[in-house]
DNA sequence: GACGAATGCAACCGTAATTGTTACTTATGC
DNA sequence: GCATAAGTAACAATTACGGTTGCATTCGTC
């Protein structure tokens, strides 16, 4: 896998388990499918656990499944979920001291903050049962 | 400097041009106010300049200056001159085999277009004599 | 024409971020 | 008890990016 790859692999793995909520998937059969590393998955949907996507338990007949109905997960609650921002923020910069670097950030972080939250609200216009049915 | 400062430095270092159109200022110059180096000035410069934002002119009394009215160059301009998207494009999978991920990453390419779209037209909004005057 | 000052450009280094990997611990069911 | 799974920490490999150096080229001035 590449970069940016988290959001591609938790939104695969979810989509796959809205097609059979209930079914346990160990990290080992979803890293296969995924072409990826059983660490990098538990990583992964570790946030979405966190986030109460997922439920996880351990031991013989562990692994993951859905912790709601399908229809009730949107794009953006993944996104969320994992708080990484497609959107790029302008660098941290942290003493704008020059007035017009000053006036710059503060009108292009607006337009930023406003772009991210149209791509929540695009993202939360289809659930993640919604993905597979074309 | 950080991440993503190429934009910062652009918008920053056209800005301040917008205030005194037509003087000529060194790479040196520009990269001592922004706090970085010549080089990375003349790099992301002559992005500017394959887009017509800028001419440049070697020699003793070399440097560089606005190509038009900073009244018709907006932030959009600069963005795209640089072409770097702010907006994260999915990781360019080669082959999307599995029928779920080519659905999804098709789902989520569209709403990325679009919000990258939204981007620019926001951007397209200012011009950077604009800025200045808060 | 020689010299200094500027861009243009290629190559490389250092650092930060991310993914991949290994190893080990913990918990669970058989 | 033992196999199987997640949980986690630590480390390696890769990538991207800014920064740096060096040198060629161009232009004005002496």
């Amino acid at each position: 896998m590449k970069r940016n790859s988290r959001l591609s692999l938790a939104l695969h793995t979810l989509s796959h388990m809205a097609g059979d909520p209930g079914q346990m998937r160990t990290s080992a059969d979803i890293a296969d499918h995924a072409g990826t590393n059983p660490v990098v998955v538990r990583r992964v949907l570790g946030k979405l656990r966190e986030a109460g996507l997922l439920t996880s338990e351990k031991g013989h007949a562990g692994g993951w499944k859905l912790a709601r109905s399908p229809e009730e997960i949107t794009l953006a609650d993944v996104y969320l979920a994992l708080d990484e921002s497609l959107v790029a923020t302008e660098s941290d910069e942290p003493a704008p001291s020059c007035s017009v670097e000053y006036a710059l950030h503060k009108r292009v972080a607006g337009v930023m903050r406003d772009i991210e939250q149209s791509l929540i609200d695009r993202l939360a216009e289809t659930t993640i049962s919604e993905v597979r049915g074309h």
